[in-house]
DNA sequence: ACTATTTGACCTTA
DNA sequence: TAAGGTCAAATAGT
């Protein structure tokens, strides 16, 4: 606001040109690190139980086809619903290994969406009954993200077949033998609203989160490592609302809803793990997102 | 031979 | 009725 106000003052025909380009780049600063911001409150907002349990156990009627093709009036129960958006820039792709194995069994094109969407099932559906379920789809904004939503949880035996414990192992390798982009397998999970599984020990002993879309915090250490189920640690959770609470930032007021905040292109959480990364946010700005987006 | 993927047809849902 | 989701025969890979 006070970049703005200087440069509205600076509006007549005496101010250079170069002044108001600063200002004006002062500006643009400041909203992407008030967005950055946001994004740390999303991580409370993403999570509320809410949004993940409204589906489940709701009954639906429904006609499902016997083997005479009559059609006979169930109900049913709908699954529990996940999504998360993955970012991937390695050799994988869509196909990175989430520590489950998949059977795909349908891909179909999305009215008005670029890429198709391709739906997998649990390997071990037939053998065990699990009716875990994934959609795929290679997100729209940009191309190296991939959208994946989780239905159902699994109740098979032979899931988790990754040593996931290992994986971050060789991640974090990668990251202190400071390898090029060449030939590393990339796989970065930015947004997650509750993950489907139980998280492995591992995980939340490793919990890193970053934002992601945000050039200046997608760090060429992140991007060459490998992050399993980025959840903040409810520490870690506690250490962010002692950050945004501090003095310094208790003027600060967040006025976002859940809905825009998920649908945003910046959601995503910041990686704690990386102490500069934190240090870059300029949490003294005041934001009233209301007026924000009007 | 067995398993996984592809893909058009069919089914379900809103 | 259109769009999304699933089935299953054909095909590909091992």
């Amino acid at each position: 606001m006070e970049f703005a106000n200087r440069l509205k003052s600076k509006i007549d025909p005496l101010a250079s040109p170069e002044e108001c380009d600063l200002l004006l780049e002062k500006i643009l600063s400041s909203l992407d690190k008030s967005l950055s911001i946001l994004n740390l409150k999303a991580v409370n907002t993403i999570r509320d139980p809410f949004c993940c349990s409204k589906n489940e156990g709701s009954d639906l009627d429904y006609y499902s086809r016997d083997q005479g093709k009559n059609m006979v009036s169930k109900k049913r129960k709908l699954l529990q619903q996940w999504s998360k958006q993955v970012r991937i820039s390695g050799i994988e792709g869509p196909n990175y290994d989430d520590g489950y194995s998949w059977r795909k069994y349908g891909m179909k094109d999305i009215l008005r969406a670029n890429h198709p969407r391709a739906y997998y099932r649990c390997t071990h559906r037939n053998t065990q009954g699990c009716l875990a379920t994934k959609q795929v789809q290679k997100s729209d904004e940009d191309p190296l993200f991939f959208d994946v939503t989780y239905k159902g949880k699994h109740n098979c035996k032979a899931s988790q077949s990754v040593d996931i414990s290992q994986e971050n192992q060789k991640a974090n390798y990668n990251k202190n033998q400071n390898v090029g982009n060449q030939k590393v397998e990339n796989l970065n999970i930015i947004k997650e609203e509750d993950f489907p599984f139980t998280p492995l020990k591992s995980e939340s002993e490793n919990s890193q989160f970053f934002a992601n879309s945000m050039e200046p915090f997608t760090s060429p250490i992140a991007s060459e490592s490998l992050y399993l189920s980025l959840l903040p640690t409810q520490e870690e959770e506690f250490e962010l609302d002692q950050i945004l609470q501090s003095s310094k930032l208790s003027h600060i007021e967040f006025s976002t809803t859940p809905t825009s905040v998920i649908n945003s292109p910046f959601c995503g959480y910041l990686d704690l793990s990386v102490d500069d990364q934190v240090d870059n946010i300029d949490l003294s700005l005041m934001i009233d997102v209301s007026e924000f987006f009007t």
